[in-house]
DNA sequence: TCGTTTATGTCGGAG
DNA sequence: CTCCGACGTAAACGA
């Protein structure tokens, strides 16, 4: 069977291909880009992702995302494989001059995968216990709420003076864009309640201008750290 | 050479590293994941790039950006892939317990990238003929324009009337996002030069609430499409 | 280095 | 579907 035959093959039974070859790439789609000639890696997944990478760089320099329909044209003198998206209008085009190597096969993975200490936790921690993590006693009246057009506010209190509170929280430095973000949903609030309203940023750390920002707009901030959040959540969970 | 042994070299000598594998994957660093086992790509690049991909998806399941450091534990029986970064404290673990394809290369490529249709393209017709993009004559002042922590302004003209004018530019459907951006500039030059500013924000499309939103703030917005970006640019490019 | 913005962003979730 | 915001975002670019 040839290369071009094993590709076609695999393709269609949805197996997993890597292919190292030297070719050439076009996209044409939301933007168009073109990439001469030079060896290349390539996946093709079950799913119809099509991911091409360099031999440097995190990236993949071209791709298209699952749910590609991938066709092969072509024969082992030279082939061209393209990748075009169902909804838009996208055509990822890869000219294979020459095959360094092939391999597929049908993979095995129904492995779970977890994640933990990123945004989700600490909003939980803040949630679970305000006075330790923003140290203010507030009581928890929402989360995610929804806002509207004007998105989702990650955590919502009533503070002491039964004044509600926003709280923004990012997992990591904030920036003036997560200012202005806070002061969409209190303004909102603010205009949907008729009540006074907080907003806090929660985060690990502030940009100078994002302080400055807040500032300017009467918003406060507070510290957070991410240590202080696992150990809030370990302290629920062990009751689980 | 056993397999632990060729991938010790690829290694070190830089080539690219596919290798399709049974393994567990370990994250640790700004936030914590686990995966267990399973059959999955993994491509080690001579920059340092670590890509971990499973038999589905577009985005890894696992990485480390290039500049990483790469180190190979353990026999054929069962190895540890390791892989450390320099400047921030983070550790990806990738736990070998049977290797299904390895294959190893020096590539080359030294080709050029080429994209277009990107939003520079769109800002750079838009300052090149605005009245053609914008249906407005407008004399440009500045590209690029830095308003310190308000962050950059795409484009600014000078309307016939001489009001200062600030032009945010989105490739896509701009959303309220895009339009508080454009009130932060809006609004720091307004303070730092005293002037009336006009805010025009300039899309392919815009969400309800964006709109909504531009009303409210008093800014205003045009559609601009790619298809007349191309044509003012092939005019310019036309000359060189 | 930090700070800001873009991305063929992708992905997930709510309405 | 659209819309919105997070992402271990990464990458580029300027100060």
């Amino acid at each position: 069977m040839t290369v071009v035959e094993e590709l076609r093959a695999a393709v269609s039974s949805k197996k997993l291909v890597v292919l190292v070859a030297r070719c050439t790439v076009t996209y044409e789609g939301r933007a168009s880009s073109k990439l001469e000639e030079g060896d290349r890696v390539i996946l093709i997944k079950e799913d119809g992702s099509v991911i091409v990478h360099r031999p440097v760089g995190y990236e993949p320099v071209n791709y298209q995302p699952p749910g590609s329909v991938v066709s092969v044209e072509g024969d082992d003198d030279g082939f061209r494989i393209i990748v075009t998206r169902t909804k838009r209008r996208e055509r990822l085009l890869i000219e294979v001059h020459s095959v360094k190597h092939f391999f597929s096969a049908k993979l095995e993975d129904s492995a779970r995968f977890t994640m933990w200490g990123d945004e989700e936790d600490l909003r939980r921690a803040i949630l679970a216990d305000p006075s330790k993590m923003l140290g203010e006693n507030l009581k928890p009246v929402g989360a995610e709420v929804s806002l509207g057009s004007a998105g989702f506010a990650d955590a919502v209190f009533v503070d002491s003076e039964g004044n509600l509170v926003v709280v923004e929280v990012k997992r990591e430095k904030a920036s003036v864009e997560a200012v202005y973000q806070l002061k969409r949903y209190v303004e909102r609030i603010k205009r949907e309640t008729g009540r006074k309203v907080r907003g806090i940023l929660a985060a690990p750390g502030f940009t100078v201008s994002a302080i400055r920002a807040l500032k300017a707009e009467g918003l406060e901030y507070r510290q957070v750290s991410m240590k202080d959040a696992r150990e809030v959540l370990s302290r629920l969970t062990a009751f689980w």
